[in-house]
DNA sequence: ACTGATTTGGGTACGCTATACGCAAACAAG
DNA sequence: CTTGTTTGCGTATAGCGTACCCAAATCAGT
């Protein structure tokens, strides 16, 4: 084996499995796919904090250092974890529906997929990497836009826009809802300690309106309990603006029969 | 001083500079505002990666303990950064033009913010340090969406959506521009050096549209050489479904004189 | 069956991180 | 001048990713 850490190209070979044994030499205990499976059981449980290159052998039974036997270095194997639950993803009801509730159903299912691995949110992919799972994903991703007048670009815009609502808004949604069990002080008991000193310092005339919203937006929160209800409104004002351009654009191309085929 | 490490309250106190020496004892040869632009200079020129205890107290020519006589954890060190360069957007022409030109200069002084302290896109405020700096920017912020129509929650929310897709759409745009100086190659030659094994592995007919859309839009990017109307794309779309949304609140309240007191 | 090449397992070690602890220096008040 | 208080900081610990190296295991060729 040459040596190829840090290579993307490697990576790549890893994940379309195209790094075969070549017969020779002594048999690996364990298979890169356990390596990959391990560190998400890990980083599920543990979080990413609790996800060290040590804690994934430890899991496996084996020495830290025989993972890179399989993995060059804990950024590849990230680059593995999340091909392996983008892999996860399925769209079986891909043609039901119009497109609206077709990328509402992308959206949610986005959502479930950040809620089960909640560490994708700190995994910052700088390319995300190109194996079967984030490219089917895409792929699976993209037909829920096809045909519907948009050109390629503005397809990938759109998807790459609601991808990008889903994951700040649940990160937000999860900090919320986490935060409590991690710092052991619930929201409220937060704010409670907190709000006799801002209350002593804070100028409510030159912050006035953050003072009002800011009160509002927590009783509302609080009292409805409901935070789904904050996910439910940026979600739908992203599907109006997509909404309002697909319009527009199927007006503006009424002469040509279709920007692109099916 | 009572030992009051992480406590919220201790860092809300520094936060509003209500830590004042008693007059005994040894006097600080440095002070927290030193410490917390030290800070800011280092994640500003080496990044998230190059901020550590140390390489602050490198910088102010200190020992890295001394540190914690300012600051009892890097968790709140970054609070203070935060809260600090929160501080520098300014919105002297709040009042002018119409609420969507005004949301949208907000849009795009915060991705400057972004812009210029990248390392903010990393620093995960579990929850936003409620400094002066913060509190402020939330509160200009508001007033950009003040007397259009909207409740209280609804122009929290609205924010929320807004100030969500700058930071994901920041850090899209960010990483594809940096991410070449980082690793020492552009986005092209990665790509032509992934080019030709991918076309090996790939089945274009299970990944058609990816393949089509992914090929599309890398060279829109690569020829208009425009990751820009990516940005420009998006910010239109949110705003236009907030738009459509204000347009329906102001329907439905037309007997109602007006939501909110300006 | 034996030899040599090849590959894996994993122990040890290094340099990095945040930070707990404790002591000495510096200063104010009595 | 003493006493109390605060700061600066050296030392030490536990954890991290991972470079390096050698032994164990397993193959191909004889």
């Amino acid at each position: 084996m040459v040596d190829d850490r840090r290579n993307p190209v490697r990576t790549l070979e890893l994940l379309w499995n195209l790094r075969a044994h070549s017969g020779r030499g002594r048999r690996a205990g364990i298979g890169i796919d356990q390596v990959t499976a391990a560190a998400i059981e890990v980083a599920d449980a543990d979080g990413m904090d609790g996800l060290s290159m040590r804690s994934v052998a430890d899991r496996l039974g084996v020495g830290t250092m025989s993972l890179y036997r399989h993995v060059s270095s804990k950024e590849e194997l990230l680059d593995l974890m999340v091909d392996s639950v983008s892999a996860e993803v399925r769209y079986d009801d891909a043609g039901h529906g119009d497109w609206r509730s077709r990328l509402e159903r992308v959206a949610r299912s986005n959502r479930s997929m950040f809620e089960r691995h909640p560490w994708l949110l700190r995994a910052f992919p700088r390319r995300p990497p190109q194996g079967p799972g984030v490219i089917g994903k895409y792929d699976a991703e993209l037909r829920t836009l096809e045909g519907i007048g948009l050109t390629d670009v503005e397809m990938d815009s759109a998807l790459t826009l609601v991808l990008g609502y889903v994951r700040d808004a649940t990160a937000n949604l999860l900090e919320w809802t986490t935060m409590s069990e991690r710092t052991g002080q619930s929201d409220d008991e937060w704010w409670a300690e907190l709000a006799p000193l801002l209350d002593r310092v804070l100028d409510r005339e030159r912050y006035s309106l953050a003072v009002r919203v800011g009160t509002s937006a927590a009783r509302y929160y609080e009292g409805l309990h409901d935070p789904e209800h904050a996910f439910e409104f940026g979600l739908q004002r992203v599907l109006d603006g997509i909404e309002s351009f697909v319009t527009a654009a199927r007006l503006n191309t009424v002469s040509k029969p279709d920007q692109e085929g099916t």
